[in-house]
DNA sequence: CGCCCTGTTGGGGA
DNA sequence: ATCCCCAACAGGGC
């Protein structure tokens, strides 16, 4: 899945087609998607629904309805979201669900793991996710806050940027890449990083993020843009994926680890405890 | 061909 | 707070 940076990209290039438009008809074919909610009921609820804005919390791509209520979409592992200015004449491989806008374009929805979800947040999506996501990390996030986010913990530090609660949208690639740009050890107790360490890590975060954005987060092998291209710049990553190669700052061969149950690639002499 | 491992995530139980 | 398993599937290595 999309992290952060995928998402935004979704957000951004859906927006133009989606913002003002009706959902003339939605159809969602697995029960998964919906869960615990029937998909027939939020198929009908989303039918006729006028779309005011698209909107973004942490990984949670919203539509926001113009009656106050939101589709929040997680995109999980391997979910996407496809416009097209028509219906295709064949389904795309994996779809889930598909919806038929007001100007006769088309949205679908492919999922090939089935972890992706939709729900229908009535009250407006920060009422749903509240207490589920911390700070958005490219707002007004402070060094202060994540310094009060990880004292305490004994967790790697790894472990705490992966909770949604500590910062919102950092995922297992922008992680590694982060702690790497800012030297810090995947392992290390995140109660013990000194503050200009956890500085170090936080502005690594942002830049991590904004890197991604910029790089209309071509940060997956298979990642397709809505339009169902791909990114324009293929991003490159110091060490995610990269676990035998030599480290672009000091030749050391990168490693491999697995931490918070996520494989984790590091350099063993630049990134210390 | 079959088996085993890995994987962009997060919820739930121990 | 933390750790582990799990959801469901594809793809690669052996």
């Amino acid at each position: 899945m999309p992290e952060l940076p995928e998402v935004e990209t979704v957000r951004r290039r859906l927006a133009p087609h989606l913002a003002g438009r009706t959902l003339a008809e939605v159809e969602i074919f697995d029960h998964r998607l919906t869960d615990p909610e029937p998909p027939s009921a939020v198929a009908a609820r989303l039918s006729g629904a006028r779309i005011d804005a698209l909107g973004r919390r942490g990984k949670y791509l919203l539509i926001e309805l113009e009656d106050g209520a939101a589709l929040t979409v997680h995109l999980r592992m391997t979910g996407n979201l496809l416009w097209l200015p028509s219906p295709p004449e064949v389904a795309p491989p994996f779809l889930r669900a598909r919806a038929l806008l007001d100007d006769r374009s088309y949205l679908g929805y492919t999922d090939v793991r089935r972890f992706g979800t939709w729900r229908v947040a009535e009250d407006g999506a920060e009422a749903l996710l509240a207490g589920k996501l911390g700070p958005e990390p490219l707002g007004d996030w402070t060094v202060a806050e994540l310094v009060g986010a990880l004292a305490g913990r004994k967790a790697p530090v790894k472990a705490a940027l992966l909770d949604q609660r500590v910062v919102a949208g950092v995922g297992n690639i922008y992680a590694d890449e982060a702690l790497f740009a800012a030297r810090v050890h995947p392992a290390a107790p995140a109660g013990r990083l000194s503050r200009t360490r956890v500085a170090r890590v936080h502005d690594a975060v942002r830049a991590a993020l904004q890197a991604g954005i910029d790089a209309q987060g071509a940060s997956i092998r298979d990642f397709r843009t809505p339009d169902g291209g791909y990114g324009s710049a293929q991003e490159r990553f110091a060490v995610y994926g990269r676990a035998g190669e030599p480290c672009e700052r000091c030749g050391t061969t990168l490693r491999r680890t697995v931490i918070a149950q996520r494989g984790t690639v590091y350099c063993p002499h630049c990134q210390r405890f």
